[in-house]
DNA sequence: CTTGGAAAGTCAACAAGACTGACATATAAT
DNA sequence: ATTATATGTCAGTCTTGTTGACTTTCCAAG
């Protein structure tokens, strides 16, 4: 494939430098604005990005295991503990003991879990509808496209399982 | 799944929220991506990300001043001056004092830092080259035009700012 | 049945990087 | 001379990540 065949040397088409770095700070600047509106929610409570993230992936995949979340999530247990321990103490999260493996704790959003849940992710949800709109289809599209061919291997796996759950 | 029908009245398109929801995860999970490789280089020193943007910033515009940096960083001037402290006291960033305004910083990087900036954004660079390639120009093009949709409007003219002085 | 090891949780210590608030200094602008 | 601006600094707090050590629970293989 020589989309960007050298034609005389350095005719790299698209992928210059330059063009990379504005790619680069393109991602830098939206991932500003895509936090955004969920955290200032989460700043008006004891809650951080690291509890809106867990909370977003329970939401998800109900009954989801700790050992599930901590690979989706890429952190220690330590750290994802203190953060879970938090939403179960508030009463956000629920954490059942499993029946087929009962080492496992299954997880699950409360309704007040699921009702901060729907807060922050119609804020994000609705600046991201708002750029999709604007942009069109393809664009949306190739969004998708370039950011999946941008993750590591593993992680998109996890992007494409539907409901997390091996 | 009803994807595109129209409930009611409101033609959503192909926005539904599974859509949405998926756009968000490319987010997270592909900004995981997006930052791991300088990550990697940064942890075998005593810098981190922080770092890494305000030598990037300052190597994309020589000459910027501190508020400058605030303003397209968005982190307050002590976060800032606390990063700008080791970089200089390691001379990998030059701090000149302006000659129109003798109040103003002028920041550049040094040889050293130029070196440490080709590092990151090689390791940076060689990843969103290898996603561009893969998912080719029209997907780039989309990309693009998503992610500048999802800025805010003033990171948005910052964004567009070629050399980031005005 | 015993034991090895996996899953989960806990405690402690620590660091990066963000924040606020208060204050200092030099310089520019009025 | 006064006020405003640009920068730097000290002190304290918060969230979120880290490592390391340890316990409890419990499945499964010997």
């Amino acid at each position: 494939m020589d989309e960007n065949s050298s034609r005389g040397g350095e005719n790299l088409l698209f992928l210059t430098d330059e063009q990379l770095r504005k790619g680069i700070e393109a991602m830098f600047f939206a991932y500003r604005g895509f936090t955004a509106d969920p955290d200032r929610i989460l700043a008006t409570m004891a809650y951080g990005r690291a509890h809106h993230r867990a909370i977003h992936f329970i939401n998800r995949t109900p009954g989801t295991t700790v050992n599930n979340l901590l690979a989706i999530l890429g952190v220690t247990k330590q750290s994802l503990n203190r953060v879970l321990r938090t939403l179960i103490e508030d009463g956000l999260v629920e954490s059942k003991v499993g029946t087929r493996d009962r080492r496992e704790r299954h997880l699950f959003l409360t309704a007040d879990g699921q009702s901060l849940e729907q807060r922050l992710s119609d804020a994000q949800r609705s600046r991201m509808r708002a750029a999709f709109r604007k942009a069109g289809p393809e664009a949306v599209s190739g969004f998708r496209t370039v950011l999946e061919a941008m993750m590591d291997p593993e992680l998109q796996r996890l992007y494409h399982d539907e409901k997390g759950i091996r």
